[in-house]
DNA sequence: CGAAATTTTGAGACCCGTCAAGCGGAGTGG
DNA sequence: CCACTCCGCTTGACGGGTCTCAAAATTTCG
């Protein structure tokens, strides 16, 4: 059998309905308004996941859209042979929705403890006709998680492994930046190896490596195997964008 | 110097102000409905572009929102050191909007004669006031936009260089049969096979061999150096999908 | 028809994937 | 408190798919 560039595979479930479905759901990151928030979660319905509990899966029916509360989240799509494909990570303040009744694209699976609403697409629907204002925000929303979408399609396809993993962790830096409105240093890594790989295009091993790398440059250093602290961040920027390349080995 | 996994380096212009811009464009493709095209034409202005003239260039403001009527362009981003990652490419139907005054985050060029439309990002305005419906139509076809986004990151993440090849083949003539209404065995290549790369992360040379790998395996033809012919849909799914890893080489 | 550009083909190198072993922290039981 | 297990992470050796470099073949276009 010949060579497939993806290690780690995930055990498939028994039956997973993929293939050609027309695929809607959207994740949408990072921004609605206090009151926007507030009278989104008067009609939704609090929900509590263990690590690893799923939300929904890829191909099930989208029924619901969600808001993040607490902890994190992995969204994932598989391929027929069980390589995984991480598309992005959900935090506090994160939403995820659809724009009309079809089916999820990607599974949605809890890395902690984490607290989300949920509420159907009907109340959506209801709420948003109240609330004319959160169209154009979604829209907002949706555009700023295309530019992300791009900005890892960038990263998938032209970024060597030790770029990924240091633009990866400055991505998750800024967002607990933006979040705390204060200047950060360190940062925790929510997820396991083989997720950061799969987040990534990678191995795990690879990832591993990598992180060895960053250290021996004196970029990061792990103040525990889940909590990273930044020790250059302009070189660890200057990484991320390929250019020490040029600095001596 | 270090290896780095990205062949064919695109020559930088003079100066180009990419880096941490806060980037909001959003690309939303096939669905605007007739009346609604229609109306947007009126107030809008036309223009022709020739090939490889550019529309604007990653950090310009983004005042302008666009519609193509005909033609076809690729929208890309470029690393420091000249590695370019195509995010997209866009055809007739195709519309390119931004959700709030902000910088381009990719370049836009044509790649063959294309005719557009732009209009101001205040004609745009007014005009979505006055048609209400059409800022949920923006958001569905965003999330749409989203979800082919997602889709190429699984591409770009984990699949191989056949399985790229193929899945690429087979999203321009799906995309090929959806704009005509009716099954399609042949389709257009207006790319060049470095563009055809730069979208799939990989190098020219690679995307070639695996043109005589899908031509050797009887899936395809090439009719010409730009039409393909697809001789084996099933077989061409089924490689796009990984599923052919098991049939005898 | 000839020059330039693009595409294809070939040979060799290399990053990263694969496979396997070793390490270390967390939880359990004695 | 320590031995033991489990499981995730790290490290090492090796091979392979794809990149790099180069040249031939083909197409484009004046």
């Amino acid at each position: 059998m010949p060579y497939i560039p993806t290690g780690n595979l995930t055990p498939l479930p028994d039956e997973h309905p993929c293939a050609t479905c027309p695929v809607r759901p959207i994740t949408i990151c990072r921004g609605l308004d206090a009151p926007t928030l507030a009278g989104m979660r008067s009609l939704g319905t609090m929900q509590r996941l263990k690590p690893e509990q799923s939300v929904f899966h890829e191909g099930d029916p989208a029924k619901r859209v969600f808001m993040v509360t607490n902890g994190s989240l992995k969204l994932y799509t598989l391929l027929a042979d069980g390589r995984r494909q991480i598309t992005g990570f959900m935090f506090p303040g994160d939403f995820l929705g659809v724009s009309i009744d079809e089916e999820y694209a990607f599974t949605v699976e809890a890395l902690e403890d984490t607290e989300l609403w949920w509420f159907s697409r009907e109340a959506f629907d209801r709420f948003i006709s109240e609330h004319p204002q959160v169209e154009r925000e979604l829209y907002r929303l949706a555009a700023h998680e295309l530019a992300e979408a791009q900005r890892q399609m960038v990263l998938l396809g032209r970024k060597a492994a030790a770029e990924r993993l240091a633009s990866f962790f400055l991505s998750l830096l800024e967002r607990n930046e933006r979040a705390s409105g204060v200047q950060e240093t360190n940062f925790d890594l929510p997820m396991s190896r083989i997720d950061i790989a799969d987040y990534l295009g990678l191995t795990k091993e690879t990832v591993s490596r990598m992180l060895a790398h960053l250290r021996n440059r004196g970029l990061i250093r792990l103040q525990a195997q889940d909590r990273v602290q930044i020790l250059d961040r302009i070189g660890l920027r200057s990484m991320a964008e390929g250019e020490s390349a040029e600095v001596g080995e």
